[in-house]
DNA sequence: ATTATTACTAGAACAAAATTCTAGAATAAT
DNA sequence: ATTATTCTAGAATTTTGTTCTAGTAATAAT
């Protein structure tokens, strides 16, 4: 009995690891398929005109599985954007820092920025659309790390601000200087506003918002 | 017969001219008010978040006369997109045509926008959120008004740009270059993400934007 | 003047779609 | 072994946008 229950016991630990593994990677990839699926179609018509219903059938998923998950529609939402501001932010920083001087620095958050946009449109115009009604707690997550991305992004400026090479700005005036022409050009062309991609135009943007930070000692 | 007719006619004109007044400017004021407390309501919750019910309470409408004037809540929203966007259009024409140096239009356009967002935070914060679903009918409306605006204003540049004062770009980046930075601090500012409104920053902005599309011989 | 037409109002009825509920299966914990 | 938890499933319910029918007032036509 001892020995049985030994044996089953190590058997039903074994058995269990592998079916939890099954069981949570099914589970996880349901999750992955319904994120997936709902981006598509947020993205394409916007999260009011996309119903559960189109979901549920997309993703093979039954109503109940999507409600334990992800609570309602505006949860999936939620999940896509806290995951894209991620993943955006974590690159644009991976793409400032290692740079050493101002110039190179700016001009790399505008082509990273281009790049991640014209890379993946979908997600992008999913972030960009910002018609996502937030949770209470989503809200104060990403606050959260907004404000320790901008913390970092500044902790990059303020040697470049010291050394006369950035303007001394107000810091949340950083990012709508160096990104704001640039999602305003995704923005166009994301909507079909625009034939050209940012991915097209990134030199220039970069070199207009490096002249529109830079400090500067004007010839006229 | 043809007396009392006479008289009649015109008496029935005079009452005619004084209840369609009363008719038609209730009617308007109906219409008025249904636009008003839409966009109270779609830019605090969004369009979706919005229920048909509250803005027929708080308008005090009935179900008939709202579908009547505007056909479905996306009808609501177009309506006040479209009366947005040329309000605003209108009046950025009118800060910049009478400038007559690159920089002063420049900068005159920054501050417009500032103001004009500072001024009117709810139909900003609507016509930025742009989580509306046009008819094809508005889609193709706006487009044009947009070209006749990109027009206007590529008039405007064009000399300047010819003398040496402006850059040459892609005629597509004007806007964004010029905006760009005002309307990503505009969004931050009336989502809540920045304290410092628009106004607040409107010369500094000015100027930057200026900076990076003034065509420059730099010293350094 | 009478009649027909149109513009508008009103709210009950309807349909579509989001969400909740109940139940049961798989897995984990005690 | 039993109990608790997590997850799946889909029927049932609720919510909500919209349509429909009917009626009223204003305008035009005859």
């Amino acid at each position: 009995m001892f020995h049985k229950r030994q044996a089953g016991k190590s058997q039903t630990l074994k058995t269990q690891t592998r079916k939890t593994q099954t069981r949570k990677s099914q589970t996880s990839a349901l999750k992955s398929r319904v994120m997936e699926v709902s981006l598509a179609h947020f993205s394409d018509v916007g999260i009011e005109q996309t119903n559960v219903g189109d979901i549920l059938q997309d993703a093979d998923c039954s109503v109940g599985s999507l409600y334990h998950h992800f609570g309602s529609k505006e949860g999936i939402a939620e999940a896509l954007f806290v995951e894209g501001v991620d993943h955006f932010n974590a690159g644009l920083l991976a793409a400032l820092l290692p740079r050493r001087t101002a110039s190179t620095g700016i001009k790399a958050m505008v082509t990273f920025c281009c790049e991640w946009v014209t890379d993946q449109p979908q997600l992008a115009a999913f972030l960009l659309s910002r018609e996502i009604k937030l949770s209470e707690l989503a809200r104060l997550e990403l606050r959260e790390k907004d404000r320790a991305f901008g913390q970092s992004t500044y902790d990059w400026f303020a040697p470049h601000v010291k050394s006369g090479e950035l303007q001394a700005l107000p810091t949340g005036l950083y990012m709508p200087l160096i990104c704001g022409p640039t999602l305003e050009c995704s923005r166009m062309w994301l909507s079909g506003r625009s034939a050209r991609s940012p991915g097209e135009v990134a030199a220039i943007l970069a070199e207009a918002s490096w002249q529109s930070v830079r400090k500067s000692v004007r010839k006229s």
